[in-house]
RNA sequence: CCGGCGGUGGCAGAGCGGCUGAUGCGCGGGUCUGUAAAACCCGUUUAGGUAGGUUCGACUCCUACCCGCCGGA
């Protein structure tokens, strides 16, 4: 619960739809905070109906991680800092987060990470320390073809302690061979090391299965109603209909109505399912962190009598 | 009315006269340290239109009927 005392750093987290946007920003209001968005497509400029940004917050232009979008007043901060056709990753943001976060600080200001990308707030919350190997394509490119079965066997003899990653999971085992590569230490290794976990405050929102359903169902709708084919158009015409992220649930299948291969009603049915199937992975993920705070809708409502 | 093709799990869709009837999707659960709205793993408990027949044994062969699609009168 948060206290009379304004947090220095407060995580919102709840699964998509679920009202977190809205209670992170009367939090930010009540504590005169800054809300840092923790969502993995909503850093990207462009890509604004479908992440649900709110309107305030569309952009067509990216800008510095440092510059805040002014919502309702209160500043967000990492939405639109990079372009779509722009590699933007976990180390990406958490580097950017924590200069927002330090910042912040500073100035004396509550932080509010808000956001639905598990492993990002993870990365800030519980202090990461990442191996500083940044994607290195050539590699990557000379193992993609290789046997996944091989590529498992050359993992565990390099670093037998790496049993964590799965055997069928080639993306994850070419990471840890390229980390070994580069750092020539087992992978096992450097990933233990993280400094003890956060005592800031975890919040999570969520309002029931049934009701995350009323809110993606009407969302969606909303979504299609705003120009969400004529946003994945866009992104099209700039970066043609093999951009990576044309992949990311509601904009596969807006490019697939953009493209007449289903009806608005089947693309509409589609977006909804993707998108539960979404929440119940990030439900998933945070059942285990027994940090955190829940709160049903109701009870986000009456927040700002709690302190 | 005649002829052809087809009716398999929630949906799509294979093989086979006898061994647990694939596989994909969906659904449910789970993993997670540089693609994470990604990637991967596990589960989904007696699914063969109906009625007969042939056979030691039929989802598989035969007959009739029902239903669907196509073509012809």
């Amino acid at each position: 619960m948060p206290a009379a005392q304004p947090p220095r750093l407060l995580a919102v987290v709840g699964p998509t739809a679920s009202g977190k946007t809205a209670l992170g920003l009367n939090l930010a209001q009540h504590y005169q905070g800054a809300v840092i968005s923790a969502d993995s497509r909503q850093v990207y400029a462009g890509m604004n109906i479908g992440t649900a940004k709110s309107p305030q917050a569309w952009a067509h232009e990216a800008h510095s991680p440092q510059q805040a979008d002014i919502v309702e007043g209160i500043p967000h901060y990492l939405f639109n800092v990079c372009a779509p056709d722009t590699r933007y990753t976990l180390a990406t943001w958490k580097a950017d987060a924590t200069h927002v976060i330090d910042r912040l600080h500073a100035a004396q200001i509550p932080a509010l990470l808000v956001g639905g990308t598990m492993l990002y707030i993870d990365s800030v919350m519980f202090g990461y320390e990442l191996p500083p190997v940044p994607p290195n394509d050539h590699f990557r490119q000379t193992l993609i073809a290789q046997d996944t079965d091989a590529l498992y066997r050359e993992l565990l003899t390099r670093d037998p302690a790496a049993t964590f990653v799965e055997p069928h999971n080639k993306r994850r085992i070419i990471r840890a061979l390229e980390v070994m590569e580069a750092t020539g230490k087992p992978f096992s290794q450097l990933r233990r090391q993280r400094v003890p976990p956060s005592p800031d405050c975890w919040l999570g929102l969520f309002p029931g299965w049934e009701q995350l359903r009323d809110n993606v169902t009407r969302r969606v709708e909303e979504m299609l109603d705003a120009g969400l084919v004529e946003e994945v158009a866009r992104l099209v015409e700039y970066y043609g209909e093999a951009l990576p992220l044309l992949q990311t649930l509601n904009y596969k299948q807006g490019l697939a109505l953009l493209q007449g291969q289903i009806s608005r009603e089947a693309a509409a049915m589609s977006m909804i399912a993707a998108t539960m199937r979404y929440a119940h992975r990030q439900m998933s993920w945070w059942k285990n962190n027994k940090q955190i705070h829940w709160l049903t809708g109701i009870e986000a409502l009456h927040l700002k009598s709690l302190d």
